[in-house]
DNA sequence: GCCGTTTTCGGCCCGACTGTTTTCAGTCG
């Protein structure tokens, strides 16, 4: 798949012009279409050799024709120009917040910004502040941005590491090797991953390293032995991959998936039974009694295998050491349906139906329509007549396609609290989801958020914290105040899937998962391969010790316990 | 740049918010 190489080359065609101050629409082009490909579920490659790239909405004839020469020749003449005199490291300070292109040009222009380096600089010696329209609290801002973007800014969503190492797995398979695994903080399903580590159980392994490097999408290698090879792929991601032999392999599995503390203190238990713990396996004086397998690992320490999603030194080897039991964590196949999916009636690209069959295809029985509502009209919020239509077309595809579909919507709260339709529409529906979009950075959030779970139809609370990971902290709320509210007034929190979202955290469902607040799971899905993004949020729920019956969607009937039962 | 059509041009999302201004520009979603 080489969609998202493309989708990268366009995004940054449109950063590129953005600077240049090229015509408004015509970044837009490029950005529409590095989305679409971004989004594609279709390999991009397949399309091009069925000659059907203008199908693609938002490709037309000129960017066709350089999709074309790319796929051919590897190059795009379009890409190289506009690049040639723009120095490395500029665009990505685009995604810093509070520094546009109008921002970013004049601090270049004037004061050879060209990195994060020289943004520091201009920031800190009051320079920037001097430039025409830059004040002291534009340069407090941005040193804000700066902050957040310089912490996250090597890591990579997992939204992005997970499917490019199931491509790398894909490609591993066609070599000679007994057993493959993702390993470290992907493993461990964290929000973001530093270092793409994959685990390899081999004999032979300077061929598997060999193949390992001709990866198809590689642009450098930057390792290559006979246990160890490490890649950069062409979106910029490094890719460490390790072979070990087969009778290593649990122990390897469980040094190298961590956490760090975790590790520490699995070994400090080893050394208290006189045994010695590494990735090799575990010894008795020279003897090794465990390696194979990571069970064994384990078990030789006395206790059960953990889920690496559990193992971040948050109490539970304490909690086994004890023994206890660990809560039976929710499966990645246990849920019956997805409950907050964009349509094409407001911001999504795919209709009902296919939603809906797409649904099906997964497994689900039931999934929840949820458009933007009215107020929110950047995202093409729908009002009352538009729902109405919508009522009846999901009615009709209910039936054909033989699934339960929820009338919803994601209801936008306003910063007062005010919520965007009457209750009398509200009644009406299946499902009502409050989220919040816009809001005032300095205002408090939560009084808004709890007036919303006092309202009799509002039935979830989505993205409670609306934290957009590595851009922007999200709006004030005080989160233990909005979980009491949502257990005393019956409203469940969601954990949205969507890879840069995630919200609630991990730390965050724990807190009310702790406080008996349900929660509910949305892929927030705008067309219908985002559906697949509920894993990520299954990744969450596991890492905050939740059960299958902490979450409601893994029942057969959410619908009667939400305040819309009451009806 | 794309796209639809009253079909080869003209529209393409725009409102809220913030900080800088003194009526507006830049950023964000």
């Amino acid at each position: 798949m080489r969609n998202r190489e493309l989708a990268i080359i366009f995004s940054k065609i449109a950063d590129a012009f953005e600077l240049k101050g090229e015509l408004p629409f015509k970044i837009l082009a490029y950005r529409k279409v590095a989305r679409i490909l971004e989004d594609l579920t279709e390999d991009i490659e397949i399309i091009w050799k069925k000659g059907d790239l203008r199908k693609i909405p938002g490709v037309g004839e000129g960017i066709a024709k350089k999709i074309d020469e790319y796929l051919h020749t590897g190059e795009m003449r379009k890409y190289e120009e506009t690049m040639r005199d723009i120095p490395e490291g500029l665009l990505s300070l685009l995604s810093i917040q509070g520094v546009g292109a109008k921002t970013l040009k004049l601090a270049h222009r004037e004061l050879k910004v060209n990195n994060k380096a020289d943004l520091a600089r201009v920031l800190n010696d009051g320079s920037l502040s001097m430039l025409p329209g830059m004040g002291d609290k534009k340069v407090e801002n941005i040193k804000k941005g700066l902050e957040i973007f310089s912490i996250e800014e090597k890591r990579i969503s997992i939204g992005v590491a997970l499917p490019l190492v199931e491509e790398i797995i894909n490609w591993m398979g066609k070599s000679e090797i007994s057993n493959i695994s993702p390993a470290g903080s992907l493993r461990r399903m964290k929000e973001t991953i530093g270092d793409i580590d994959i685990l390899v159980a081999g004999e032979r392994g300077v061929e598997v390293i060999e193949h390992f490097t001709k990866f198809p999408r590689v642009e450098r290698i930057l390792a290559k032995g006979s246990t160890k090879g490490s890649i950069m792929v062409r979106e910029g991601h490094q890719i460490d991959l390790r072979v070990v032999p087969l009778d290593c392999y649990g122990a390897a599995l469980q040094y190298f998936t961590g956490s760090k503390a975790h590790n520490i203190k699995l070994r400090a238990i080893a050394r208290k039974r006189g045994l010695k713990l590494s990735e090799y396996g575990v010894f008795r004086g020279g003897k090794k009694i465990a390696g194979a397998k990571e069970e064994d690992v384990y078990a030789s320490l006395g206790i059960p295998w953990i889920p690496p999603e559990l193992r971040e030194d948050r109490g539970e080897i304490e909690f086994v050491s004890d023994g206890k039991e660990l809560p039976d964590i929710i499966n990645y196949d246990e849920l019956k349906g997805d409950l907050h999916i964009h349509s094409n009636y407001s911001d999504g690209s795919n209709s009902i139906r296919e939603l809906a069959k797409y649904a099906k295809k997964m497994g689900y029985e039931y999934i929840a329509i949820t458009d933007h509502s009215r107020s929110d009209s950047y995202a093409g919020g729908i009002g009352k007549k538009k729902l109405l239509e919508q009522a009846k077309e999901i009615e009709k595809v209910e039936n054909e396609v033989g699934i339960k579909i929820l009338k919803g919507i994601e209801l936008k709260i306003k910063k007062d609290g005010e919520l965007d339709f009457p209750d009398s529409v509200l009644k009406n529906l299946d499902i009502v989801i409050g989220a919040i979009h816009t809001f005032p950075k300095e205002i408090d959030m939560t009084p808004a958020l709890i007036s919303a779970c006092k309202n009799p139809w509002v039935d979830v609370i989505a993205h409670p914290t609306g934290r957009l990971i590595s851009r922007r902290a999200g709006y004030k709320v005080n989160i233990e105040k909005l979980i009491k509210a949502a257990k005393d007034t019956h409203t469940f929190l969601e954990i949205n899937c969507y890879p840069d979202r995630l919200d609630l955290s991990d730390i965050n469902a724990t807190r009310a998962k702790e406080s008996g607040v349900k929660l509910t799971l949305g892929s927030d899905a705008h067309n219908i391969g985002m559906l697949n993004s509920i894993r990520f949020g299954i990744g969450v729920a596991r890492r905050a010790w939740c059960s299958k019956d902490d979450i409601i969607n893994t029942s057969k009937e959410p619908w009667k316990l939400l305040k819309h039962s009451k009806k």
